[in-house]
DNA sequence: CATGAATGAGGCTTCATTCAT
DNA sequence: AATGAATGAAGCCTCATTCAT
């Protein structure tokens, strides 16, 4: 017997789950605990299960909007970009830019999820369908750049894009720990200037630094 | 049965070691508990905390065994190959060689690692300290291949090799998830291709595949 | 039932305090478990937890309380008493009065506390401010005595009165584990009577028993 | 069969309880584990348990001998003393010149002793089985001094004892948490003061400090 | 709907004692 | 006798979830 609008509800359901993920990021899944975030939004327990059945649900509906949210933002992005390079510089530009505090939160929530998801044969499905999304917008990037010209046409776009996501990952991953946060724009760079030198046709033209 | 001797303890230590790390690379650091552990070992809570004082204790031995092996491992190798594009090409055959299910479980416990570690500074250090090792030793074959000649002079061979573990980690950090394992080979010889493309002087001389 | 006054969580917490110090003081403090107390209560663990922090805090709360009410009632009862060594005979009076099986109970209670206390230094500044509003107490009640001319007027009016409660506290100390309980009215008696003797500027007044 | 003499094993057992009794003393007897006494003395457990049935049973034997040499200690001594005041200054002296944290420690040896016996009755009678003596000591002493015309009359030894043992004990318990350290020995002055007014014929001879 | 007190299974760790060597 | 590894019953505390108000 539901007393109020359905927007309400909605809107009360996307304000608990950005208080949830703020939780999430910053201490982690499992050591988040209901009391956190209930304390974090200045909410009840029973309202909280009001909107989810579990803990375990808010953490998937959470994951889901926030692999859309990426997807999307990128895709609008990339309109404004015709040169397939620039895209890819775009991207490392914006990699570049990410503050180190933010990125290892990312981070650690990303990893959380997918360690979560490895043991929960029902989210893998879940994650492939975002990661097929992600694969499909760069690949479609290198598509257009082997077409324009600017990329070796001996690339597999599939195969390139998994390998760009990769590499970025692989990146964010090694910072996650290490301390050593002088270095990081350096580190995006060498990444671009290998990820260029591996898509381009004349990497020569690429300045030696 | 007291008064055993130091063989004795090692080779128990090592053995709870094993036992636990199966518990640990099926279920997870987090989510296997100390009863699980005994059970599955056949042994007492008493008996584990003879050998280790917590919990956390177990799997930083853990994760320094292991580190420990791999440096040792590849040190021995590598005495074997002269030419730094073969040791390049070693490391690659070994992770293409990797069963995925293997490489599934290992990455999932060296990520949950990083994770807690994340959020334990005690363990970032202890972190630190073994990848060092590591990306000494990757820097070290770059710098030899930028002497030989064979790799182009313009490497910084410690960015160089951080970028080489960064890719490593990252393309099995994707494959942790996706269940495309027919791709990993292929996509094992791409990220090889891209490596070498970053490192090789000439790097028209690669096979075009 | 949530949503409850706070006079409802007050009596809650009080209804623990007086069922945990049944327990305390028929167990003693560390012989007491968690599972002790809430099977004596009939609650749940996590019941109590909403309520205490741990048992060194029900411990706390619970000294706390009994202090406070020892200086509250004395301090009502004073204002009856005009006269210094009247206040002083109630006292002792008061120390008579008590079932000797009550005192054993509230001494061991006592007791285990300031070993506890002693060997956990967060707690000993809890007991010492408590501890200073006894001294205060009975250190006045000396003070108004000297002023009123029926004490001798080198007392030292805190010595004096730490000296009455080490007095009081070693007595009942001797009859924790002292079979012989019918003495136990005349030895304090003889403790009035040296206290007074020390305390009086004319002690040949007092009876001579 | 034992083959070793039973020389041995008393001298042993005695090295054993010395040992144990250090960590006892220092750490409490709940607090004290036996691989801390076991560390302590560099001795096996199994070696230990040959000795002794349980730590409870180390604890009496311990207690045992202790207070059969705090009793003949001050025997020893008061033969060198003839008047009864004398021995009553004696005994103040020697309260006083305990260094605070030496009587802390045995204070909360001797009281953790009280509450394990308030609760174990066959210990009980074994603890008033000492303490007899100890007032036996005290009471001869004032008896004598009564027949030396030193104190009063109408004092009652024993009674006059057992005040004098819960006196001391009053004010070490008082110190085993006050931080006061330094009021220790005027309130010791003031206390020999207290007994002594309510045990002389004369107390106006007393020095007015 | 919202509240938050209550539940209780389950987690990690300790430690007196035993017993094979 | 001496050793110390092994045992396992407790102990304290946490926390996702429920449900009476």
């Amino acid at each position: 017997m539901p007393k109020v609008t359905q927007r309400y509800r909605d809107e009360r359901r996307a304000a608990i789950l950005a208080g949830a993920l703020e939780c999430f990021v910053s201490k982690g899944f499992q050591a988040t605990t209901i009391d956190d975030i209930v304390k974090h939004l200045g909410i009840s327990k029973g309202g909280l299960y009001g909107y989810f059945s579990s803990k375990e649900d808010m953490y998937i509906q959470m994951a889901n909007k926030r692999m859309d949210e990426m997807v999307a933002s990128l895709g609008a992005k990339f309109k404004d970009l015709p040169h397939a390079a620039d895209r890819i510089s775009y991207l490392f530009g914006r990699i570049k830019a990410q503050p180190l505090q933010e990125l290892r939160k990312w981070m650690s929530f990303h990893m959380e999820f997918m360690l979560y998801a490895s043991r929960h044969p029902e989210l893998i499905e879940l994650h492939n369908r975002y990661m097929d999304k992600a694969i499909t917008l760069i690949g479609e990037l290198i598509q257009d750049g082997i077409q324009s010209g600017e990329f070796r046409e001996e690339l597999d776009s599939t195969s390139a894009s998994y390998l760009f996501w990769s590499v970025r990952d692989g990146l964010a991953f090694h910072f996650l720990l290490d301390g050593q946060d002088d270095r990081y724009a350096a580190m995006v760079d060498d990444m671009e200037d290998m990820v260029l030198r591996y898509l381009l046709k004349n990497p020569e033209a690429l300045p030696k630094e």
